[in-house]
DNA sequence: AACGATATGTCGTCAGTATGTCATGAGATA
DNA sequence: TATCTCATGACATACTGACGACATATCGTT
């Protein structure tokens, strides 16, 4: 059950890289249709029923606001504007048709991500899932499952928040110590082994996917891709 | 993901200083876009979404201060702003616009980056990553890893904090007795070849860069830019 | 409360790796 | 040439992390 997400921009280059980084960043979150010209957008549009739509408003064809329009007399699914260079007027014009977000060319992809993802919770209540995946992993936050290879296994408490925390820093290696504060928090008072032998645990319930938790030798641990 | 840094200075100069130092440090860390007017920084800081600003307060067109102004009514990037004058009177007027920091002329390079990094790291709570280049090597100090021309390279711990203090100190030559002190710290019982050794292990790990490390007889060693 | 099941921390051992030491020789320096 | 400095290879040892076995702690069930 992905979130299905519009994105209408007519430049390739930037369609192409938001529409990545929403794959990347998200891993199985989103369901991404792109449109690059206003009447194949407008179609889309009103086609399908989408959770999140990001418009670009200078458009051949209809414009952005006329996408808007149009979705908005069907249901109130959340939209987000993109806009060159910032006249106000267009950005005010964009409210009044019932916009809840805009951003400026250029913008950093990472803060349209942010803006999408608050957006989305607000308009689900709350109530969104948010999967992290690292290589064959899947950990979701919000119903605690990690799946390997779209396989659902067994995980115990330590070893989830573990987990979740060498996927949340994917790629650095993070000391012992870093783990013990982070993992066990208050409860200081244990020895460093632990980390080891949760380390090991943790490996055994990923069962094929234990490689992806190295060892590096007298700095501590890191996941990686693969 | 760069981090997106806007520098406005009048001075091409400076200018090109900084941003060339903030490109060769940070070795991708940072995106930087420059602006020399006024005007032309105004329609960049409110147009593109920065993680960072750097901005002069005496600028034909718009002052630093009006930019700062004109971005705190949109989000709160944080800025730093350089200024000739000392004087205290707009400095305090610099704080009350809110910026985060502020240099004097003539100030360090190397002190504005590290300002904008600790800056940085405050707002986006610790979650800077810091690379640091030297010709081919790159060190990730917060992933722990090491790449050279881009490819990931296999480095034990000593190696790592011996590569890490050499880069730190790139440029200088470092004597046998600093390294001991710096890297082996309080293990001083060790006979003073071990550094050689290590040099010597380090080299062969970093492969095609082993020669940026350079043995300068006599003295010590120290890491070159080729 | 009593019981069993599971989760979690601790310990000892072992193998592999990292690291320190030494001997030797090449190259620089005087 | 004599001497000093460093590079290199070989070796010894210390260290680190993997693993198995065990001891508690925690939790759910009866």
């Amino acid at each position: 059950m992905p979130y299905r997400l519009l994105i209408v921009e007519d430049s390739p280059e930037l369609l192409e890289a938001v529409s990545d980084f929403f794959l990347e960043e998200g891993a199985g979150l989103w369901e991404v249709v792109t449109a690059s010209d206003g009447n194949d957008a407008l179609a889309k549009a009103t086609g399908g029923s989408f959770d999140l739509m990001i418009l670009d408003i200078m458009l051949p064809g209809a414009s952005g606001f006329d996408i808007c329009k149009a979705v908005r007399r069907k249901d109130d699914c959340p939209v987000i504007f993109i806009t060159a260079l910032g006249s106000e007027n267009s950005i005010l014009k964009g409210y009044e048709t019932g916009c809840d977000d805009y951003l400026v060319k250029p913008f950093s992809t990472r803060h349209l991500y942010a803006k999408s993802l608050a957006l989305l919770k607000r308009a689900k209540g709350g109530q969104v899932s948010e999967e992290i995946r690292c290589g064959d992993i899947t950990l979701n936050k919000k119903t605690m499952l990690v799946k390997v290879k779209d396989r659902e296994i067994q995980i115990n408490s330590r070893e989830y928040f573990l987990l979740l925390f060498l996927i949340e820093n994917k790629g650095s290696v993070l000391t012992r110590k870093s783990i013990l504060e982070h993992v066990w928090g208050d409860d200081l008072d244990v020895n460093d082994r632990v980390v080891d032998n949760t380390i090991r645990r943790l490996r055994e319930s990923l069962a094929e996917a234990a490689g992806q938790v190295k060892t590096v030798i007298g700095r501590g641990y890191r996941i990686s891709e693969d």
